[in-house]
DNA sequence: TTTACTAATACAACAAGGTATACAAAGTAC
DNA sequence: GTACTTTGTATACCTTGTTGTATTAGTAAA
């Protein structure tokens, strides 16, 4: 695609990096006394991986994370808006905000005034999977660029 | 699955949310900053979400974390030890492997000893983006068991 | 030459998931 | 009753990616 970088883009960008620098320094701390302490055999890193794969394979569905990342960033907002902004079929898109209520990711709440409105938010759950997801999201597309 | 928990994630898991709740801290508050000061129209939003979608979609398609994460566990590794651990088409490994291997995130070292041997290690690309992952696997995957 | 071994490729079949298109419920305005 | 809005649902199609099975490539020992 190269999209010209927005402005939004480059100063988010630059915070998140830097933030991220002092992240990346205690994971990696973290992970090296746990692995060097213990050797690890095939079977148990197959189980391991496994144990981790259900929510993986949740999040990490088309869709999932970029609506959960647009209700960051707008707060509370209609199923209208959403297929709006990503372009996204009805169908699908309704499935994924049933999943991810079922799974706690958010919260689907009906005002049935005169126009009837539905309004999706983040719950607690919701909110920190993302935050947590942008450190990886913007390391890897920076350095896609550098690459 | 349900897998009985191994001692090993059991530790894992809560060294890596110890520190993970700083991060999540740092995040939010950065995050606050740039949103509070700025307000984002569904275009922007929209252009923002295309910018990272390229390495999102790299990374978050199947056995693309898998292959990393066993990688960070294993260090140097040959085919077909992955394909074993995985259980994964040879096929597929393949093409997963020469697209990582593309983008930089690891590299491939043919021995030509007596034994073919083909080595597979993370780049330091490589390794951060799985260390940054780790945070987000734990995370999702720990509060799936209490909701 | 034959066998043995790892790494990888070829190709057809299959399954999951996403999409387009059209339609249905719920409610108000005309 | 008819039209209009928003939020979805129904159906059937189609694309993409994954898999199974078999095969090739390269190297060395027997």
């Amino acid at each position: 695609m190269s999209v010209p970088p927005l402005t939004l883009s480059a100063e988010f960008r630059k915070i998140v990096e830097a933030r991220m620098n002092q992240v990346l320094k205690g994971i990696e701390e973290t992970f090296n006394q746990i692995i060097e302490t213990q050797k690890i055999t095939p079977t148990e890193l197959k189980d391991e991986l496994e144990s981790l794969q259900e929510s993986f394979n949740l999040l990490f569905q088309k869709w999932s994370l970029e609506i959960l990342y647009t209700l960051l960033l707008k707060d509370a907002i209609g199923f209208g808006e959403i297929k709006k902004i990503l372009t996204v079929n009805s169908r699908t898109l309704s499935d994924k905000l049933k999943m991810l209520q079922k799974h706690g990711y958010i919260t689907r709440n009906v005002t049935a005034g005169p126009p009837l409105r539905v309004e999706y938010t983040l719950t607690s759950k919701g909110k920190n999977t993302v935050l947590l997801a942008l450190p990886l999201l913007y390391y890897s597309s920076s350095s896609e660029v550098k690459a």
